[in-house]
DNA sequence: GACATATGCAACTAGATAGTTGCATATTGT
DNA sequence: ACAATATGCAACTATCTAGTTGCATATGTC
């Protein structure tokens, strides 16, 4: 199993943002499709590759002479489950502030 | 203004993944609070709460002898709708996908 | 003023990362 | 069989990262 952090590692350069980019129709690419057009060399992206493959964000698929590669979405799924989390906890704590604040202003606002 | 890709540096980490949890609940923490019980020293919790500055996930205001430390939410909501975008465009193809089946296997289980 | 607290700054180390180049291997098409 | 294609493996370099230690500085507290 992957941590969070080591999927968010897997997304934390642009070039493999892009590769992730690419995969995110769903369809398969081969290794050679996604190594171009990223302005480096077809073994410095396949390393790129192989981060991506390490972390489970993508599986990697030998056929032939070509490898497919597909995205794996279920690392995706939980690193926007872990922000979901946070932002969840975040607003509860807004809500209590606005609850707190209002009940402060209503006696220093409407004092009798 | 920050990239995408470098907010999910600051998150590829399990201390700063911590720490950013211990700030979700909105309120702000001391650096040396927010440096205890992580296992390493108070100096290398500081670097990885520098990371964190650095993209912007958290702001640091010094108040007289120690400095507060906020979470600040938008990165990580834009790290979200990322993620978010690549899970629209996956689930459009597998709509696609299975339209494209279904269309197909009425042709093949029903001929006439 | 003396002391404790909270933090900053700098130097250093070990190991990871991103990138390159060169060459080898397997598969497909003619 | 030959040539072209798709990929793999290894070595090497430069830079970044995570962590440490030691010391300095500013702010509160008594």
């Amino acid at each position: 199993m992957m941590t969070v952090a080591e999927t968010f590692r897997g997304l934390s350069d642009p070039i493999r943002l892009e590769m992730v980019r690419r995969l995110s129709d769903g369809s398969s690419h081969t290794i050679g499709a996604l190594s171009d057009g990223l302005g480096l060399t077809r073994q410095g992206a396949r390393k790129h590759l192989q981060v991506l493959a390490d972390v489970n964000l993508v599986s990697l698929q030998t056929k032939g002479r070509q490898t497919e590669v597909k995205l794996d979405p279920i690392s995706l799924a939980s690193a926007k489950t872990f922000i979901a989390e946070l932002e969840t906890r975040w607003e509860h704590r807004l809500v209590a502030l606005r609850e707190f604040v209002e009940k402060d202003s209503s006696i220093s606002t409407h004092p009798h």
